[in-house]
DNA sequence: TAGTCGATGGTCAGTTAAAGTCAATATCTA
DNA sequence: TAGATATTGACTTTAACTGACCATCGACTA
């Protein structure tokens, strides 16, 4: 069995049998009982906590750091979800607009929220991205406020 | 838990019960009853109570020498212009995350609108602007998104 | 009134305790 | 066997904590 799947299932079951969807460990101590190196942990985090998978994942570093892992389960997280999904690696400005705009209607995040997606992505902000990269800035960047709300 | 915690929390809770919005405590006294280095005290104070994070230190040394700490109480809007002015045309990475953490505790703004903040200004978000102007758009994009809270 | 002494708080450099990054290497799998 | 996935460990960054030494204040005393 791979290590991955053996970390995977640790923090998994963790989470289980947590009442709050949520796994808080210490990275050297996990790796310890493990047996592996500490960084291991961060290569399964990013490549099977991902928000994708339904996964939030928040640290802390310096004395008495942790690492935080949360399981998205609500509906309006589950509606974000397949938004977020339906983001692909890139995103013009108009469509990007229509998208918050409609989940602001549909009220997945509250107005404050996003008129801040609106702030950030607006042409103002993106003047001195090199035009090449700018809707694949965009994507990027609107998926990771999305993911902020779950 | 944190030393640093248990330090800030005393000093919050005493703040909390005067009827001033201030707390005035005794270096070593504080320390010794918590059980740490006087020192400490001093770490949290400029750590955690800062003006930028909406408090006011003031001391005096010497036989009944003290440590008074003042929440400062100011209007939203006026406090957020002051902070978008502060911000230059260039800003990096960690300092953005603190600068929004602050406007985020002293609730200039909600936490949603925080986090998309944190979001959009994440090294993610980042990762394919080029690394030359990324401070500059950065500067731009946070001012934009302050300013949506206005 | 000047000096000094005890009682405070302040500073700073160094140590410890985490977590993050990245490039090199190994292993799997189609 | 090529490309994707997994593993490692050296190095970096951040936060918390400590202790030795410094600065200041008030009171007392010669």
């Amino acid at each position: 069995m791979r290590l991955s799947d053996i970390i995977t299932e640790m923090i998994l079951k963790l989470i289980d049998e947590s009442d709050q969807n949520v796994a808080e460990i210490q990275r050297n101590e996990l790796a310890a009982m493990i047996g592996c190196v500490p960084s291991q942990i961060n290569y399964v985090l990013t490549s099977r906590f991902t928000p994708e998978h339904g996964f939030k994942v928040e640290s802390r570093r310096g004395g008495g750091g942790y690492i935080r892992i949360t399981k998205i389960t609500m509906d309006r997280s589950n509606a974000l979800m397949h938004i977020i999904n339906s983001v692909g690696s890139s995103i013009d400005s108009a469509s990007a607009r229509v998208l918050i705009e409609n989940i602001q209607e549909r009220e997945l995040v509250c107005e404050e929220a996003a008129e801040v997606m609106k702030a950030a992505l607006s042409n103002n902000s993106f003047k001195d991205i090199p035009v090449n990269v700018r809707d694949q800035v965009r994507a990027a960047m609107l998926k990771q406020m999305l993911v902020s709300q779950l």
